[in-house]
RNA sequence: UCCACAAUAGCUCAAUGGCAGAGCAAUCGGCUGUUAACCGAUGGGUUCCUGGUUCGAGUCCAGGUUGUGGAGCCA
């Protein structure tokens, strides 16, 4: 039955004419095309119909008069529902109120229209919606406007990190997802059933991005990550993408360079890409204009320091509380927003102490107290975005370290080799994909910045 | 794990302890330029669950469930 269906289908498909892409309407004015796709919405006006048809590239308003019509045709065209899936074929012509348009200004007068599929009692209508029913039909929400800009901004902003790495000199090479011992020490792991044994899924790929160093000099590796962490804020998704890139022969001030022309690269990539869909989720675009180098550069010192002083200034108790802090403590949310909110472009806070970092960074000379790592806050509040170091090279330093943290020191004899066998000064960072997502679209969550969320409460869809 | 708040029609929300309501969606009708169109009509309820107080509970009380916001942890 539902091959029968699929293959008339097909035989429809082969014999329209002029089949096309909604975005590239443009180049098809006053011609005769046609557009496959669903009903986003419709304006009933009686003997006028006003449709707009999505096909997933873009939006257009077809429009469908009786007269100009087969009267069964236009009958259907007057019953159709939000999603129906659709097959029309009309000519293209410039209309300046066919603003929902995506691009905007044109429309198609239909003249022929088949329904694949009346659909019925579509759930998500152009009225307003809770965010838990939105997340449980996350399957269908992606359809809509905004949730299709961002995820179209998602894949530039991916495509933009993968290019900017390739075109400098990094080669992907991707590291296990499954894992036999932990990344990091600090952070919860899922385990899984490894026939038999207990396994983990992977947390970082840093640690094989070093061995991967040590073959090809400059590599990155980006995919997902797991952390069974019962972390319930904004920021925060159980399954989430990284990308790491590790340098070998690189300073941490040199990290901090290829740290901060990736970010610029991103930003100047889905600017010259991106204005409708950054138009579509109202993202200030000016905020994003404002980011190019340099960005500034603060020790942990100087933070705590200038938080201190904030502190000192502000009469809020509330915020007097929040905001507290101890030289030695790592920063909170709070911390992160109020700093990054001292600079209208993400700003580098380097040398934090060693006692709140991994393991495997490099001490700072003759001030072994705090270690050569860097974290990237991105503007307007969004935190941490890029968390990076120089990793320690010296094999008894590492096997020292190693030791004092109480780490199993047989799960890292692969790791210490890499310090057996021509270890190199190296540096590497990561940076959360659905951190950034949330920062250059300007979300308040990170829930939509990936198309399907894990959270503490949410598996499903 | 901790703190705060919430749960009523498919959805978003109202309802002084006293008849269960509106807008949207759905269904039917009207309209040749709509933009969350508009106008008229119709259908639609285990008020999250369990127990308690009361003549009477959507409303008050106790416990639970689920969700949201925040904290900690982190990218």
């Amino acid at each position: 039955m539902l091959r029968k269906f699929a293959l008339r289908l097909r035989k429809d498909i082969y014999t329209v004419t002029m089949l096309i892409a909604i975005k590239d309407i443009g180049n098809y004015v006053d011609q005769e095309v046609t557009v496959r796709g669903w009903v986003y919405d419709r304006t009933d006006k009686g003997r006028l119909q006003f449709i707009l048809l999505r096909d997933g590239s873009g939006i257009v308003q077809g429009v469908a008069f009786k007269k100009e019509m087969a009267e069964d045709q236009f009958e259907l065209a007057s019953k159709l529902t939000q999603e129906s899936s659709i097959i029309i074929t009309g000519t293209v012509r410039v209309a300046d109120q066919a603003k929902k348009s995506i691009p905007p200004g044109f429309e198609i007068g239909i003249k022929d229209l088949q329904v694949i599929q009346m659909t019925q009692d579509y759930p998500i209508t152009p009225k307003e919606h809770g965010v838990e029913f939105l997340m449980d039909n996350r399957h269908l929400w992606v359809r809509s406007n905004r949730q299709w800009a961002i995820l179209r901004i998602r894949a530039t902003i991916i495509k933009a990190m993968r290019d900017w790495m390739d075109n400098n000199g990094f080669l992907l090479v991707d590291t296990p997802i499954i894992t036999p011992a932990a990344g990091e020490e600090t952070t919860t792991l899922f385990n899984i059933d490894y026939f038999g044994e207990t396994a983990f899924l992977a947390q970082t790929g840093q640690l094989y991005n070093e061995a991967n160093m040590g073959a090809f000099g400059k590599v990155y590796c980006f995919g997902p990550t797991f952390r069974a962490e019962k972390s319930k804020t904004r920021r925060h998704l159980i399954e989430f993408w990284m990308i790491e890139p590790e340098i070998a022969f690189c300073s941490l001030e040199e990290l901090m360079d290829i740290e901060e022309a990736l970010q610029v690269y991103i930003v100047e990539q889905v600017l010259a890409k991106h204005r409708t869909d950054l138009e579509i989720i109202e993202r200030d675009i000016s905020k994003l204009e404002k980011i190019a180098s340099p960005f500034a550069r603060i020790s942990y010192d100087d933070a705590v320091a200038r938080l201190q002083k904030l502190v000192a200034e502000t009469d809020d108790p509330e915020q007097k509380e929040l905001l507290a802090i101890e030289w030695g403590s790592d920063f909170g949310s709070p911390h992160e927003t109020a700093l990054a909110e001292m600079f209208d472009k993400p700003v580098f806070v380097y040398h934090y102490p060693s006692a709140v970092k991994a393991f495997y960074m490099q001490p700072v000379e003759g001030r072994p107290e705090v270690c050569r790592s860097v974290d990237l806050l991105a503007p307007e509040g969004y935190g941490e975005i890029c968390g990076g170091s120089e990793r320690i090279s010296d094999y008894d330093t590492l096997l020292k370290k190693l030791e004092h943290d109480k780490l199993p020191v047989e799960n890292y004899a692969w790791y210490l080799d890499l310090r057996k066998y021509g270890t190199v000064p190296h540096a590497g960072f990561g940076q959360g994909i659905e951190r950034t997502v949330a920062w250059i679209c300007g979300l308040p969550h990170v829930r939509e910045t990936i198309p399907y969320a894990r959270l503490l409460n949410r598996k499903y869809p």
